[in-house]
This record gives structure tokens, sequence and C-alpha cells, in this order.
DNA sequence: CTCCTTTTGTTATACTGTGTAACAGTATGT
DNA sequence: ACATACTGTTACACAGTATAACAAAAGGAG
């Protein structure tokens, strides 16, 4: 493992062996299943030694969540910035935005919902997202108690990820101008809706 | 392998062979990870010699299958009974019930969402639900082309499934008459209502 | 450029879990 | 009570993990 926790000067050999085993990773993960695949695979096709991994790595589990993290943090910050310039009425372009990104990272996402041993990854995600629409999402904040609020933002979370899931098995088919349709209504202003029809029968 | 595939006439000491390997998955997987369980230690908690186990199974993922599917059929027919009844007056109704079922059945639900292998089984399983909905959810085959009943159907069995997880998550707190309110808004209305909005788009 | 440091490669080894085989022992149903 | 089918014991080959020691190569500071 590298002592230097400075983030510069990173021996560049450090760099590029990180580099070498991540690519390796993905590429496997395209063409089997993760669970699979084992370390002297990745090794192999990164063309470094098989010790090498450890130097690194505790776990391939560990590697695939570095894999994950580097692209998730750029989804992160593109939903939070979008959640900010959300008034109802860019709803639409907003879910257009979303599912635009989706087909541009398209592997990504494959990764991230197809594999099999990730649904810890994937309930981080689920909480990241939701902690954002919990935050951003205004109307939610003037309707219904936190629980029910806590539960609206969970839903919005999951329903976008199974929307994704679906579209990318779908082969993106319905474009992203249509699936930005649907994201506003089926699952925005649906839960909104919900909520504010919720807390009223709740007073 | 027990080589006789009559349903009847299953040899005593086969039907008790694989209920405690049944049995001693559910108690493991109740306390740890089902990745880092072994068929040795299953074994060993079933009191069976090691070599049984792969004379009735192949892996532990099919023990796991087993086991979920005793549940999961209950839960089928749950849903599907209470779907095939549902005028919308009753669908507050149709919540509450699948609610107080998951509460009775909460260590398979616990396992179903838990497990993070199990990946297909839960897309099973989501598939299933989802097919459910889409054939006897009566507003639906009124509204849309086929693409957004399909997207629907999806939406509604993802978003039920994460649901429970967070209901299950959240020690169950809100009672099921209060889930089967927010069931009937956040996701069937909702989910209606949607639908026949972007039908109403589309034409 | 040289020297020191860090990283990487090579080889060997202990360990854990899987999956199969042979044979002996035990329970079941007719 | 007897043949049949199931279970238990022991042994073994195999794959993948994880670590260690030492040699070789690459980077950085003077």
């Amino acid at each position: 493992m590298p002592r230097k926790s400075s983030p510069v000067n990173v021996d560049p050999r450090v760099k590029r062996t990180r580099r070498l085993l991540r690519d390796a990773l993905v590429s496997l993960i395209l063409k089997k299943d993760f669970a699979s695949i084992t370390i002297r695979e990745v090794t192999e096709r990164a063309e470094v030694a098989y010790i090498t991994f450890y130097r690194h790595f505790e776990s391939l589990d560990q590697l695939l969540m570095e894999v994950l993290d580097e692209g998730l943090v750029e989804l992160m910050s593109h939903i939070e910035a979008l959640a900010k310039l959300s008034d109802p009425s860019s709803l639409e372009t907003e879910g257009r935005l979303i599912f635009e990104y989706v087909g541009q990272k398209a592997d990504l996402f494959r990764i991230l919902l197809k594999s099999q041993s990730v649904t810890r990854v994937r309930k981080k995600v689920v909480s990241n997202i939701s902690a954002i629409f919990q935050k951003s999402c205004v109307p939610l904040e003037r309707l219904g108690n936190q629980v029910t609020i806590n539960m609206a933002s969970n839903h919005i979370a999951t329903s976008l990820l199974s929307l994704i899931e679906w579209w990318l098995e779908n082969n993106m088919k319905p474009s992203p101008i249509e699936m930005g349709k649907v994201y506003k209504s089926l699952i925005i202003d649906s839960t909104v809706g919900a909520v504010s029809s919720l807390s009223a029968v709740a007073k």
C-alpha cells in the first residue's frame, strides 16, 4: 500500500497499477458474472503480478466499490445539481437530462444494476439519492410529517433506480425525452400528490 | 438425490434431511451474511453429514431458492387473490392485508430483502408480482400502450418491494393500517394517475 | 548521473472451502 | 425379515485466498 496519504505526489507506478486493475475488473464484469471473477483473473488481465492486487486492495469487493464510487460521485453531483434548479416547470427536463446521462454512462449503470453481489452499493446509492431529494425537493418539506417525508424520499430514490434498470433492460427504448415525461409524472408528481393526500388525511 | 420424482411416497428421511438443511440455512442467514455461509456450516448446524448436502442440492444458492420459493408461492397466491377482488374501494384494505401478511412472515422477507446475493431471486419476485398486476389491475388495461403498461407494472412491483423493505428496516413502525393507506395512494393511485396522464399526452 | 527508496515480480507455502468417491452402517416399506 | 434406498465416515484432488522472502525494476532527490 502507498504510505503517502497526500493526494499529490502519487507514485506513477501506483496510479498505473490501480488503473489497470480497475479497467480489468470492468471489462470482466461486462463479460461475466461478478461472483465468478477471481483475483487471479483480474491480475492476469491487468498484466500485473497476483500479489500486487493485495498491495492495493483487500478484496474484489473493495475494488468494485472504488470502480463504482468513481462514477457514482459524478452521478450524485449530477442529480444534486439538477435537483437544485428544479422548479416544477423544469421537472421534465430534469428527467430527460438524467436519462441522457444514464445513456452516456450505460456501462457503469449496467455494472451497478446487473451485478449480483452489489446490494450494499445499491443501498448506498439509494440512501444518497434519497438524502438529496429529502433536502432539495421543496414541495415535500411543506407536506406531511418526518416519517412520511423519509418514506417518500426513499420511494423516489428506489423508483428512479428501478426505472433506470427497466430502461437499460429494454435497450433504452423509449427516448430520454419520453423518459423525462415518465420521470416527472410517474415518480415526482405522483409522490408529491400522494404525500399531500396522505398528510391531508392525517390532519 | 432421491430418484423418485413422484410427489407422493417421499422417503421420510429425505423430507427430514431437506427440512433440517432448510432450517439450518434460515437460522444462519438471520445471524450472518449469506455470502459468508459455507456448506459445511449448514450441514454442521443441521447435524447431517457434509456429503449429504450434495445428495439433495447442487449449491447453497439452490437451497436458498427452495427456502424462498416455499414462502414466496404463498405470497404470490396471497397477492394474486387480493388483486382479483380489488375494486377501487378496497385498495386500502388490500394494502393493509399485504402488510399484515409481511409482518407475520417477517423472517422470510428479511431474508429475501436483506440477503446480499439474491438479486436473481428478487428479480424473479419482481417479475412475478409485475405479471400479476399486469393481468389483474383493471384500470391499467384501459389506459396507455403496452410499453407504458409494462413499465407501470414493473414500477408497482418494485415500489411495493421497496416499501416493504423500508417498513421492515423501520421495525414495522407505521401500522399495517397506515401502510395500507400509503400503499393505495403512493403506489396504486399514483401509478394509475400517471399512466392516464401519460397516455393522454401521447394521444 | 548516481544513489536511495519504493514499487513490482517471482516463487513458495499454508490454509480454507468445494466437489467426488468408496465403503460401511442405518432406516424404510412391503 | 429382506431388499432397497438413504445417511455417515474417511479420504482425496482441486481451486482460490492470503502471506512471506527475496530479487529486479522504476521513480525521485541530490
